[in-house]
DNA sequence: CCAACCATGTAAGCTGTTACATGATTGA
DNA sequence: TCAATCATGTAACAGCTTACATGGTTGG
């Protein structure tokens, strides 16, 4: 499963919806990071579809299409990846964004090990520049390493301030 | 033309060197996030060479095989990506490492870039956070926007610390 | 001599991109 | 009625990942 495919998942958990609606979601948020066009997302929904993951069902009133909704299996899935380790960053955010918001366990569970992520990244892009390997860059290399310490400790603040959010109140 | 095909371009014009040796780059430097294993360093490295951006030249004195070299054509392209406007933040930090760094006008050019692309592009997500599309978003989501927003400061930010070790030497 | 590393590849499969195609509905 | 937007797709192509295959060299 790719992250499309994940995302695709959580957006249905939040709230059924047509492929078109699915789409619209990608093209007016950040979320659009993780796709584009039709192209991609009405495939990753057949496929989706296939692995009984997702159901479209008719009704609802409505006169448009069909809605897709998540399966049983589906929805594990979805729960087995908002829970599993954290080994890409990137990615987190985007599980971050789809964790239960009334599972605060779940949630600062996941701050506390997003943030020891970062710091571990971090820890080993300074081991880097400290080693060996890195005596050989060109001094531009460093600096875009240096880049790479700032991103990850702007991540690791951002995992502490949201946890102040979260167990102040 | 993909970043690894300018990540491979870039290193070859630092240095000449086997494809083994651009391996061993990836495998050991943070650069290794743009590629991984041979099944997509040798692929590139032959359509380089068939698109006449590298040669491979024999000697050297070391009995080895090959080494890459940069073509003409190879060094226009590579400068004309250098060059280019910056559009993704991601590929233009690669960009940056690549920079010469005799020109000393170029990179200050491309920090200013650099710097007023991450603040437009966080004006953007401020402005989506401010805006309509926004509402209908769980609490979590715009926490998930904040962390991007606090990348795109982390990223001005070394944009700024890096031009005035640039200017001030 | 054997393990480790040098050194280079190939093949299958999956995803995503781009670009195009189609038809329905709706507001001006 | 005509343009825009709703709504869903398909086809060609490129790229990467994984996994496997193959041989040479070298140090212990």
């Amino acid at each position: 499963m790719t992250p499309l495919g994940y995302a695709l998942l959580g957006l249905v958990q939040m709230q059924p919806r047509s492929g078109y609606a699915l789409r619209k979601v990608f093209e007016t948020t950040p979320l659009g990071g993780y796709s584009s066009s039709p192209g991609s997302i009405y495939p990753a929904l057949k496929s989706l579809e296939k692995a009984a993951l997702l159901v479209t069902r008719d009704p609802a009133g409505k006169r448009g299409k069909g809605e897709y909704h998540l399966t049983a299996e589906g929805g594990r899935r979805l729960q087995a990846w908002l829970a599993s380790p954290i080994d890409n960053l990137g990615e987190a955010m985007l599980r971050f964004a789809f964790l239960r918001d009334d599972d605060r366990d779940a949630i600062l569970a996941f701050l506390d090990a997003f943030q020891s992520a970062a710091q571990s990244q971090s820890a080993g892009l300074e081991a880097f520049l400290a080693g060996d390997a890195s005596k050989g860059m060109p001094a531009k290399g460093r600096i875009a390493v240096e880049h790479g310490l700032r991103q990850l400790r702007a991540s690791a603040d951002w995992a502490r301030w949201t946890r102040e959010q979260y167990s102040t109140d």
